[in-house]
RNA sequence: ACCUCAUAUG
């Protein structure tokens, strides 16, 4: 099953979802019989290519083929929903999950988020965050990303910057994209030393700079004039053994 | 073997 799966996925990407359920024929025809794995994969083919309702009648029908489908089957197509911006569907699809006796997972909720924050609906992502805990899923930084990313777009830096704190103070390790996102900000509002300050301590958070890192800190250190300090983290990346572009 | 992939520079 697992040898099949593969070859389903494999073909999901390169001939798409239709193409892949001759092969899923195929191999119950060998006697060998797909499993939740299976039609996950099928699932998020067909969501992949836009093929929503496809998708959704697999799911639906899958405990009648006598395969009950998990919170990862769930997440697929509410991914998929979020996406085509069909927020109605994903409320059905999260009420029919709670239904079905299956739990939520932090994946859930950060699908949730990160939808809820592309289309600018920071109250209610940030509602989504607080519902998540109380329902028992700890936030991670994929969580909190996007929130803080929507705050530094609307100009709320103060706001982001608290949010920072907030999540280290939960014990919630940043990313680099977390650091990332708010250098960027800090840089382009001219605010370079405040950056240059947060740069020295992300290092305290388990953070590395990366790439895009340096190339935003010195887009604005120049802006400011400050050649001479771009120079130096030149000097400083290149001895960390990244190659700048 | 399956779900979140978010951040720049230009």
């Amino acid at each position: 099953v697992v040898t099949y799966s593969i070859l389903i996925e494999a073909t999901c990407e390169e001939n798409g979802a239709d193409q892949a359920l001759k092969l899923l024929d195929e191999m119950m025809t060998r006697g060998c019989s797909p499993n939740v794995v299976t039609y996950n994969i099928l699932i998020n083919g067909f969501c992949k290519e836009g093929k929503l309702d496809e998708a959704a009648k697999l799911l639906k029908d899958l405990p009648s083929i006598g395969c009950q489908p998990n919170v990862i089957t769930h997440n697929i197509l509410l991914q998929g929903l979020c996406n085509a911006g069909r927020w109605e569907d994903a409320q059905k699809l999260l009420s029919d999950m709670a239904e079905a006796g299956c739990s939520p997972s932090v994946a859930t909720y950060n699908i949730l988020i990160h939808y809820l924050c592309q289309i600018g609906r920071l109250e209610q992502a940030i509602g989504v965050l607080k519902e998540m805990v109380v329902r028992g899923c700890t936030p991670d930084a994929t969580s909190y990303n996007p929130i803080i990313h929507l705050f530094c777009k609307e100009g709320r830096l103060d706001r982001a910057m608290e949010c920072l704190d907030q999540m280290i103070s939960k014990g919630c390790l940043p990313t680099i994209v977390t650091y990332n996102t708010l250098l960027t900000t800090l840089c382009r509002d001219g605010k370079v030393d405040q950056a240059i300050h947060v740069l020295h301590r992300l290092g305290h958070q388990g953070c590395h700079p990366v790439l895009i890192t340096y190339n935003t800190m010195i887009k604005g250190l120049t802006k400011k004039g400050n050649t001479r300090q771009a120079l130096e983290l030149l000097d400083g990346m290149m001895e960390r053994g990244l190659t700048p572009d």
